[in-house]
DNA sequence: CAGTATCCGAAATGATACTG
DNA sequence: CAGTATCATTTCGGATACTG
């Protein structure tokens, strides 16, 4: 790694789905189907292998219960909240963008 | 396109390379050879890819000098300038995090 | 419900050589 | 200096089937 701050968050948030998981995180706890379904495009194993390494670099919490059916629930944890202010800059930006190129 | 403005975003600075071009950018104009040094894992072909694209989204502009040697300078544009603010958040939560994984 | 496992094609990236 | 062109390789991501 070089160094360069921006490269840092990339090595933690990169890739296509990750900011869009912990987007969905913000607004609160949520069940693995939840994200699947409100992520319509992420395929069970993409969700599954960007969770495990949100998990690994501790942005997100895992909290399984023993139940059956199987429930497990994704969270952000302290350090995945230090997050936040990213997400919300993204978002923001975002939403000029989706206007600006709204109709081409 | 889902309307997700996160997702919305992750459109443009997608990928491995663009956010720390622009950011690079955002302290002035740099030529491509600059720009090159600066980000010592880039290849030239990654490079040139990078910045057609973020040209073609209009975050930046190209300016060809018709001298010899050709001189090829990138600056932001206006719109580029608008993503300013989520340069700022990325490289100030990537300081944080290059001090928490310091050492491992 | 919440995953794993396996296979495979497509896309991203890299190495190297060449050019106006 | 600022690129292209070409080819090799690596990684990503999707389809499908199976499981505790």
């Amino acid at each position: 790694m070089s160094g360069c701050p921006v490269e840092a968050t990339l090595s933690v948030m990169g890739g296509k789905w990750k900011a869009v998981i912990l987007w969905r995180l913000v607004k609160g706890t949520k069940r693995f189907n939840e994200l699947e379904r409100s992520i319509s495009q992420i395929t069970r194993k993409m969700l599954t292998e960007q969770l495990r390494e949100l998990e690994r670099d501790n942005l997100i919490i895992r909290n399984v219960y023993p139940e059956v059916p199987p429930k497990v629930e994704y969270s952000l944890s302290d350090y995945g909240r230090t997050f936040i202010p990213v997400l919300q800059s993204m978002a923001q930006w975002g939403l000029v963008h989706l206007e600006r190129t709204a109709g081409r």
